[in-house]
RNA sequence: GGGGGUAUAGCUCAGCUGGGAGAGCAUCUGCCUUACAAGCAGAGGGUCACAGGUUCGAUCCCUGUUGUCCCCACCA
């Protein structure tokens, strides 16, 4: 049964081979199965621009390890994975690859360029699913879907042509916001606010009337250019006779009107403000109250129109300093302030963007939302952590209109259809319309969706929708979706209200939110900072189950996290210590040793480690059920490194070298509590589970499709766990002693144990040799050993005879100090124990444990009277 | 202007519904004990930010203060 290990773990020559193991065996392929229960989770779709980062890294990792888990807890498991066509982040990418070839997209056409665009996903696209599958992801890529392919095309036009048709989709004429780099409008949660220094530039515009002027402050003097009119406020006392008056525009020359609006803020400023219902929303609001013209005053790259021959072609900032300086030429300017403003900016390429008027497609969200919101209220869907529930609500609740449609080439493109001749328009799910008032054939709307729109309806249109396919009903709605709390407004809030409206079903149950990784001194890795770290080189370093086991452990749900090399150096080197833990194990096995059931005969401490185990199973099936896999993972790592490796492997060696029953009994257990952990570890650390497993149980099987352990009753043994406790008490306070007093182990002693339970110690006397460094081991009723140290536990006194080391005064120290401890443990206990509250209040169980805890100090504390007795009489 | 996170050992962070504070790394002391020096055995180190409140009992719940980080918001 068994195959020789290397002694130290080296993931590159196991990790792709095991990958390949579970592939080649189709073990992550998931089918409906009536049998069991579904457990469906889908993958946030990365970019196919993307690489994988740490982020990433992340997410995949806590996925897998929930999948992992249920899977092996007997669900059907299903993992989809699948990428997203990204329309700006591609479309840029694309642009950009052309200007280094000198050709534009005007160059080679609409066609040309979806060609090139088809390429370079074909070229790129699959670069990010090879590097999930390095993490060693167990998603069903038979499954695998990308955004722009014909199911999710089909799904998005079902989607775009039903909501056109209940009038949720409307076209219209709107401020919305523009990147001039990107050169498409984008949506409100695609805008990024920075505060930025700037000025504040207070200008005064001559009445027509000739009365005087009017003094007003800009930040924006370039957009001065398309004042339809000024604002006042109709209570402000101060420009009562003004309203209604005109003002000649600065440099323009245009006569405009002073009206009167609430929307302007007294105590601001000067209390006047400029309207440019083209470039400001709140300008264009106030204007469509007004009947104000909108003067568009900036071409799609944010320069100035050709109709101000001053500053046509001028980039909006350079026109800006054109016109400050043109204003103090004319008189126009009274003084500059410095001022902080907030900017909105490109989420994507962080250009400020402008405010335009453009004609767009948005979808009405508030009723949208509104079942949506009720998902969340009732507990159909929950977030965790909770909190997040309030930045949905927040985001949900004042929701504004979507801004679907975006001046790009790479996308779904808007299924609607213009006719030239007559100005009709078709909303359809065909390729192509014909115009049903003058037969013409007719033009499809140049824009593509928002991105964000087909994402919103990943969680069924990867599961078949609009058909009704068997995965959709068996695995929809789907269970946890993980991701970062940077996205919730962007997707998540999107896909509950997508999913409600268009299969009356919330998408998931559970949203798991996780933080940003950061770098070591907590900054965000960033492309421009340089500073992000490649997952990719990580795992080349140390392994994939290192990197996923630094990313689960010390992390909670919500929280950012810091990346920081020693962490995963930290599990690297647990990796290497179950690796060992195996080695030593399968090195003392006999060649014929076949794995079998529990003997009926077990030792003390054989007991007592299963019985820890099983509380083990217990918990981190709680844990993972409450999302808290990094307590779980915690909890693997003290029992796998603290209770099997420093104690039961050591507790198992006298008995290896003893040999007959006790040794077979022994490796029965190792091998059994071996293979339970193991399976305990697979979700967190699967390639060298796997790769232990496949040689110590060496029949074929794998560990991913084993089941997973749980709590089990027979295997709890509370009586055997408390008495070796004992034991273990025992060696770590001789351990103790003879550590502070510097005595190497080398230099064994005899061991006399002075104890009421001599039972219970007669079955570790074999460890106190071992691993309390015993040469001979006596129990009896009472010592009368003299030259002894002494250590005391609740239960024993434990004499060494160490008479060439011993020294009376450090003794007594040494004994005085383990008596204040003690008595400062009594005082406290019995303190609480005659508070009459406590007793009345507390729970009984509770006041029993502390009755017991202060009987065993103040046993401890006879016997250390007792010893330090002795030492004075000697 | 609103909303939220966070404050715990020198550092990075855990701490499940309130019942004597934990890990990793770092530091110190012993150990090549035939699975592992990527290791073993020990040690030191914390008024759980501050001030109140609730409670028999608060790191945990409530209020306020301070520091810090984030999200949202139309103030020209």
């Amino acid at each position: 049964m068994k195959k020789e290990l290397n002694k130290v773990y080296e993931p590159a020559q196991v990790e792709d081979r095991i990958y390949k193991f579970w592939t080649d065996g189709e073990m992550f392929r998931a089918e409906p199965d009536p049998k069991k229960k579904p457990y469906c989770i889908v993958m946030p779709p990365p970019n196919i621009t993307g690489q994988l980062h740490m982020g990433h890294a992340l997410d995949e990792t806590l996925q897998d390890i929930l999948i992992r888990w249920k899977r092996m807890s007997g669900y059907s498991t299903l993992w989809l994975p699948g990428t997203d066509h990204a329309s700006i982040a591609t479309e840029a990418k694309i642009v950009e690859q052309m200007r280094k070839e000198g050709i534009t997209k005007d160059d080679i056409g609409r066609d040309g360029f979806l060609e090139r665009a088809w390429e370079w996903k074909k070229q790129y696209g699959g670069r990010i699913v090879s590097q999930l599958k390095k993490l060693g992801s167990s998603c069903d890529w038979s499954r695998e879907r990308f955004t722009m392919d014909e199911g999710c095309t089909k799904a998005v036009k079902e989607v775009f042509v039903k909501y056109y048709e209940k009038g949720y989709i409307y076209r219209g004429e709107r401020i919305i916001n523009w990147c001039p780099h990107c050169r498409t409008s984008i949506s409100n949660a695609e805008v990024e606010y920075e505060d930025q220094a700037g000025h504040f530039w207070h200008l005064r515009y001559p009445l027509t009337d000739g009365s005087g002027y009017v003094e007003l402050a800009t930040t924006r003097p370039e957009t001065l250019l398309g004042d339809t009119a000024i604002a006042v406020n109709p209570k402000d006392e101060r420009y009562k006779d003004i309203v209604g008056k005109t003002v000649l525009l600065p440099l323009v020359n245009r006569e405009i009107p002073v009206v009167a609006d609430s929307y302007v803020d007294m105590e601001f400023g000067t209390g006047v403000v400029k309207i440019t219902p083209a470039h400001d929303p709140n300008d264009f609001e106030v204007g469509a109250r007004h009947g104000l013209p909108i003067i568009n005053v900036l071409t799609e790259d944010a320069k100035i129109v050709d109709d101000y021959p001053a500053y046509a072609g001028m980039d909006r900032y350079d026109a800006r300093k054109k016109i400050v300086e043109d204003l103090e030429k004319g008189g126009f300017l009274v003084k500059t302030e410095e001022h902080e403003h907030n900017v909105g900016t490109c989420y994507r390429c962080g250009t400020t963007v402008e405010p335009r008027v453009s004609m767009q497609w948005f979808v009405k969200m508030q009723e949208l939302a509104k079942p949506a919101i009720e998902a969340v209220k009732s507990g159909e869907t929950k977030f965790v952590p909770a909190r997040f529930e309030k930045n949905y609500f927040h985001w949900m609740e004042d929701i504004r209109d979507w801004c679907v449609s975006r001046q790009l080439w790479w996308g779904h493109q808007i299924p609607a259809f213009y006719c030239d001749d007559c100005g009709e328009m078709v909303v359809t799910k065909e390729s192509s319309a014909v115009c049903p008032k003058c037969g013409k054939p007719m033009r499809q709307d140049p824009d593509t969706l928002d991105t964000w729109f087909s994402s919103a309806l990943w969680p069924f249109s990867t599961l078949g929708w609009p058909e009704q396919t068997e995965e959709l009903k068996y695995y929809y709605p789907t269970n946890t979706l993980v991701t970062g709390y940077d996205i919730i407004t962007f997707w998540v809030s999107r896909m509950i209200v997508a999913g409600m409206e268009h299969m009356k079903q919330k998408p998931f149950d559970t949203v798991l939110i996780h933080g940003l990784v950061r770098d070591a001194q907590g900054r965000k890795m960033s492309k421009s900072l340089g500073n992000g770290i490649d997952p990719l080189e990580i795992i080349a370093n140390y392994g994939a189950d290192a990197l996923r086991f630094m990313l689960a452990t010390g992390n909670s749900p919500g929280n950012d996290m810091r990346f920081m090399e020693e962490k995963v150096k930290a599990s690297r080197n647990f990796a290497n210590k179950i690796w060992n833990a195996a080695r030593f194990i399968m090195m003392n096995l006999p060649e014929d040793f076949e794995a079998s059931e529990l003997p009926e005969q077990l030792n003390v401490e054989d007991k007592w480690i299963i019985s820890k185990f099983n509380t083990l199973a217990k918990e981190i099936n709680d844990n993972l059920g409450k999302f808290e896999l990094g307590v779980a993972v915690q909890k693997l790592y003290d029992f796998i490194w603290d209770v099997y490796c420093d104690w039961y492997i050591e507790l198992t060696k006298p008995r290896i070298a003893a040999g007959g029953e006790t040794e077979k009994t022994a490796q029965t257990v190792l091998v059994w509590v071996m293979k339970g952990m193991l399976k305990l570890l697979h979700p967190f650390m699967p390639f060298i589970t796997e790769e232990i497993w496949q040689a110590l149980v060496n029949d074929g099987t794998a560990i991913m499709l084993q089941d997973f352990p749980v709590y089990d009753e027979k295997l709890t043994f509370e009586a055997d766990e408390s008495a070796f406790e004992k034991i273990i008490a025992g060696i770590k306070a001789i351990r103790n002693c003879r550590g502070e007093m510097n005595v190497p182990p080398s230099k064994k002693a005899k061991l006399f144990i002075e104890t009421q339970q001599k039972d219970i110690f007669a079955k570790g006397e074999m460890f106190f040799e071992r691993l309390g460094y015993a040469s001979e081991v006596h129990i009896c009723d009472k010592v009368e050993e003299k030259d002894c140290v002494t250590v005391v536990t609740d239960c024993a006194r434990f004499f060494i005879p160490l008479s060439d080391i011993i020294d009376v005064e450090k003794e007594t120290a040494r004994l005085n100090k383990d008596k204040q401890k003690v008595q400062k443990d009594i005082d406290f206990l019995s303190k609480k124990l005659s508070n009459e509250g406590f007793i009345a209040k507390a729970p009984a169980q509770l006041i029993e444990a502390e009755k017991a805890k202060l009987a065993k100090a103040e046993e401890k504390m006879a016997k250390i009277n007792e010893s330090i007795a002795a030492l004075n009489n000697r």
